[in-house]
RNA sequence: GCCGCUAUCGUCCAGGGGACUAGGACGCCGCCCUCUCACGGCGGAAACCCGGGUUCGAAUCCCGGUAGCGGUACCA
């Protein structure tokens, strides 16, 4: 029991779940996974500007769209600031830390007469007031990482960090330290950028006489740019993929790839392998890149493993209509997000779209135009509107007109569906249904120029 | 500035002293399939940041440089 692990993913609510953070919850819930432990939820909003209440919600639903489920929390930092005063007091009762007023100004100064490399020292403030900081001991201090191995920092180059605000309320360097303890947190999987904190946070655990956990700090995620991510690199939250018509597994698989590899480098790795086959220590320490042409690529792989029932109730759901199997059952190996489906298969319910270019290349000249009068007539005289007399059909206009056969599909295919790219021409006559195909056939011959 | 982390194809990942003629995937190019668009198949181009050192031997270990990134808040 003891030695049971115990995984935190600790956001703070500032909107939209970033894929960074995205991938920092997944691995952790693998690890609490695979390990048959218990994964923490706890949010960050001990800056009261940015956590409201909407941000909150954001966070879960992008966690619950991920299927990335939590056993405890979600525990607000902000209400567990009655025990982080009473560590606070115990600290300073204990002279760990001290109450100073000290300013930015203050530590400027102090570097321009010590050095920069050398760290603020302060003096404790006469009448109790001012802001709390803790003390810094000498020696080094050793963050000993999962994935990096050891970061050695030197005390001497640490400031006293400032540990709670003048009035009272409590700095994230603090209170993360606090509640990772109060939550016997064993191993704290997070972003890198808080690598440099992480010396700070020890010397917490180390004032309250506690053991830190082990940590491993996962490499940053950068934009196609090499920047850092945001609004301007596509979906690049998880609502974004979502709305990008992503499905949840491939976003997985391709987050759980960017940064971590298995010894035999494959690509497709279901999410119960995944559980089974990450590990920490095989992490990365570069930063990757966000791809999105790859996640393009490997959500159509995961798309045409789902069943046609499947397939159809996640359009549907998307699209938000109905009735949509038929259209899904023809367009499933041309789709790569759930996105994709309504541009190329939407004339099958909403009638042919509007591509003026189509129109002008396929349904303007003469050959053209009678070959698709041929091909309507041809439809209309057929015993049984199946695929195999369809084909023959069409092929037979092409034959006798002595033209090539994509010289009669293309115009029939333009007057569907209004546009030069479909589902199979066949298929989607098919699906329309002879009335209907007929009838787009007759306007698009009406409406030529 | 100071402190820290990192450096293999365009991108992601593998290789961690000899098996490297550096492997896989996306993307790209070509060919095949083909009614469009895709899917699928086959083939191709494409990388060890630079300089020293250690060693019989370095992509791999060490040092330096350079570059990128992060931290440096009474933010998280």
């Amino acid at each position: 029991m003891a030695s049971e692990t115990r995984v935190r993913f600790a956001p703070s609510p500032t909107g939209a779940l970033h894929i960074g953070g995205a991938r920092a919850a997944l691995y952790n819930w693998l690890v609490a996974r695979q390990s048959g432990g218990a994964m923490v939820l706890r949010i960050e909003d001990t800056d009261r500007e940015r956590s409201t209440p909407e941000n909150v919600e954001q966070i879960l639903d992008a966690l619950r769209w991920l299927e990335l489920d939590w056993d405890e929390g979600p525990i607000s930092q902000v209400e567990r600031s009655p025990r982080h005063q009473e560590v606070l007091a115990d600290l300073v009762a204990r002279d760990l830390a001290y109450r100073t007023t000290a300013t930015a100004e203050d530590v400027k100064a102090y570097k321009q007469e010590h050095g920069d490399a050398a760290g603020f020292r302060g003096t404790p403030s006469p009448d109790g007031e001012g802001a709390v900081r803790l003390r810094v001991p000498g020696g080094d201090i050793v963050v000993h990482d999962l994935i990096r191995g050891e970061a050695t920092f030197r005390a001497e180059h640490l400031d006293e960090p400032v540990i709670a605000r003048a009035d009272g309320s409590v700095l994230y360097n603090f209170a993360v330290a606090v509640d990772d303890h109060d939550a016997g947190i064993t191993h704290v999987i997070r972003g890198e950028d808080h690598l440099s904190n992480t010396p700070k946070q020890l010397l917490v655990y180390a004032a309250l006489g506690a053991t830190p956990p082990a940590f491993a700090h996962l490499p940053l995620l950068h934009g196609h740019d090499g920047k850092k991510l945001s609004k301007r690199h596509g979906a690049a939250s998880v609502q974004e993929l979502r709305a990008a018509g992503y499905l949840p597994a491939a976003v997985r698989n391709y987050i759980a790839l960017l940064g971590w590899g298995d010894v035999d480098s494959e690509t497709l790795i279901a999410t119960p392998d995944l559980v089974e086959r990450f590990e920490l220590s095989r992490v990365s320490r570069n930063p990757s890149r966000f791809d999105e042409q790859k996640l393009r690529w490997m959500n159509g792989r995961y798309l045409r493993e789902l069943s046609l029932d499947e397939l159809t109730v996640e359009l549907e759901a998307f699209t938000g209509r109905s009735g949509l199997r038929a259209g899904a059952e023809i367009s499933a190996e041309k789709i790569q997000t759930l996105a994709d489906f309504w541009p190329l298969a939407g004339f099958l319910y909403d009638g042919p779209v509007s591509d003026p270019k189509a129109r002008e290349k396929w349904l303007t000249n003469p050959e053209h135009l009678a070959a698709l009068v041929d091909a309507r007539s041809a439809l209309s005289a057929l015993e049984a509107f199946t695929l195999e007399e369809i084909e023959a059909a069409l092929r037979g206009v092409a034959a006798a007109r002595e033209v090539k056969a994509k010289d009669v599909f293309q115009p029939v295919r333009v007057a569907i569906a209004g546009t030069a790219a479909s589902p199979g021409l066949f298929e989607s006559l098919i699906v329309l249904g002879r009335d209907a195909s007929l009838a787009r056939m007759d306007a698009a011959f009406a409406a030529r120029i």
